[in-house]
DNA sequence: AATATGCTCAACCGCAGGATT
DNA sequence: GAATCCTGCGGTTGAGCATAT
């Protein structure tokens, strides 16, 4: 048996709501609220609308704590960071957005910063990161997650006096991005990057994923360098695994900084 | 000025799942 | 336990507006 209906779509008015219905909606509920039950609200307020649609309407346009116009940098920057962690959870995105319905954020993902968001990972994607380092100086090297859930490192070279570009001989320091193939498939801060003195590091202390631990090895010529026990993780109730990646390659490294620059 | 195309966003739809009968 | 009700959610649609040709 097919789910009954949840209301009679020859009675009830659809389309753009009127300014007329949107006070009758408005003051019914200031009054008496939705007594839990919006399907019975339309008819007690007098209205010929569907209880799903006066729902819409209120949550979506009427209730007073919705911000209205366009959306901030800020905010543009909280999607993109919580989509790229839980994706199309559009409900629980809003959550973090005072003012925000999940409708807006939903409209205002699909009309700009998809485009905004495809765009970069195609553009990072696109690029093959060969990971050279010259073991013989000294770096700086730090990474954090920018909010297209890139993983961004940037490698300041501490000796520079003695390091010399083939590319660029006023290059002394830059910075890189490297590009994740799927953005869920690391947590935060899981991925530790060093630069030590015998190679280019990648720490994983919980949590990598096998597409993207195959990633690192094919594409970008990592090699398993050690994957054991992590002392710095480990409690009386249970160990993490530490998987350390090596570059394998030592000889562009400027090249390919250069390349990564911003 | 007229028409085509693209963009925005309010509204609708169907489904999932929890609550109630 | 099954049937039904109701809410909330994400995907989609289409009217109206803006811009390009």
């Amino acid at each position: 048996m097919g789910r009954a209906p949840c209301c009679d779509k020859t009675k009830v008015k659809r389309g753009p709501w009127s300014p007329d219905e949107d006070n009758i909606l408005k003051n019914y509920l200031e009054k008496n609220g939705t007594a839990g039950n919006w399907i019975s609200l339309p008819q007690k307020a007098g209205l010929r609308r569907c209880g799903k649609s006066c729902r819409l309407r209120w949550l979506n346009y009427l209730r007073p704590d919705i911000k209205h116009g366009g959306f901030t940098e800020e905010e543009d920057n909280i999607i993109l960071t919580l989509y790229s962690q839980i994706g199309s959870r559009w409900s629980l995105i809003a959550a973090n957005l005072q003012g925000r319905t999940d409708n807006d954020v939903k409209n205002h993902w699909n009309t700009k910063l998809k485009k905004k968001f495809l765009a970069a990972q195609n553009s990072y994607n696109n690029n093959s990161f060969t990971n050279n380092i010259d073991s013989s100086h000294d770096f700086n090297h730090n990474c954090t997650r920018n909010y297209y859930g890139i993983l961004e490192a940037t490698c300041s070279i501490v000796d520079s006096n003695t390091f010399t570009s083939h590319m660029d001989p006023n290059l002394t320091n830059s910075s890189f991005q490297f590009p994740l193939p799927s953005l869920m498939e690391i947590q935060e801060n899981d991925a530790i990057s060093s630069v030590q003195e015998d190679g280019y590091f990648m720490d994983f202390s919980s949590g990598i994923s096998s597409s993207y631990y195959d990633n690192l090895v094919n594409d970008f010529d990592f090699q398993e360098k050690f994957i054991g026990s992590d002392p710095n993780y480990s409690s009386s109730s249970s160990n993490s695994t530490l998987i350390q990646l090596q570059a394998n390659n030592i000889a562009d490294f400027d090249q390919s900084i250069k390349g990564f620059e911003n």
